[in-house]
DNA sequence: TCCCGATTGTTGGTGTACAAGCAGATGTTG
DNA sequence: CAACATCTGCTTGTACACCAACAATCGGGA
């Protein structure tokens, strides 16, 4: 029996850390799909930024939400795809390409908002209202 | 000043808990990629169940790590090109293929487990004993 | 026994995610 | 001003992650 026991605890404390954050990033991603219609949360997060800071590079937008360049080209590509956004040359800079919202993104942007916050509260559900802001505040630690 | 404070607070409400599930798993899986040769945190979990658990079938196996069917067919196909794991037809039915771990299988699990927690404790050095215990159980709840 | 619903594994399509390597533009420094 | 390092965006390759549709198999009830 001691032995069953030392390798369970090995494995709790290996894994449950890892593991219960890629499945509670999973089933908020799920949640945050049945509530908002038509864009995924780097989507969202993508046009949230743009809506914050207005134009932004590519490569800029990437790091503003923690994708690498290889990613948020293929994220820019399925907004332009869906007339979200738009993309440029800078005319001071050569190899910028600046990214904006169109009318259509800004609208689709406010639209999703809304739902966006309901996905957030379904995800924190289980929480009471002080064991989220815990959460949020230890999570905000651990970048 | 004041409108744009109100921005500030719906953005931050929208998308805050998601993103920062999204970026702290993100920083997990690149801290995990450093300490541990040779597995990535899915195929680590695959192997830990089937370390723990004995032979199992791949949809089994794919519940027991959270992975859909699609998914856990790609990890199972790429532990058996590093031949890790085995599989083979369950006689007593015709569905089911029976995934089993090598003997380097075995082995490579028990090296990586010592690896695993030295990343997941690289994951949680930002929290004191007390905040990484709170946020654990926290997380738990978020399944 | 036959039929029907459920399960298993497979495939194709879409969407993140990152490493590595590339070419072109930029800007700094000797 | 010319060599240089840096930055940007692109491409390729690998690895999750899930949906939807599918064929084969299984189990239970009419």
């Amino acid at each position: 029996m001691s032995e069953t026991e030392i390798t369970d605890e090995a494995y709790q404390l290996s894994t449950q850390v890892g593991f219960n954050l890629r499945r509670a990033n999973q089933r908020h991603v799920a949640i945050f799909a049945r509530h908002v219609e038509g864009l995924t949360p780097t989507q969202f997060a993508a046009l949230a930024r743009l809506f914050e800071q207005g134009p932004l590079s590519q490569n800029r937008l990437g790091r503003e939400t923690a994708m690498d360049s290889a990613t948020i080209k293929g994220v820019v590509g399925r907004l332009k795809a869906k007339g979200l956004v738009t993309s440029r040359p800078d005319l001071n800079d050569q190899r910028l390409r600046l990214v904006d919202l169109t009318a259509e993104g800004k609208a689709q942007f406010k639209r999703a908002e809304a739902q966006a916050l309901a996905a957030r509260a379904e995800t924190m559900a289980p929480l009471s209202t002080e064991e989220a802001a815990m959460f949020e505040a230890l999570l905000a630690k651990l970048v």
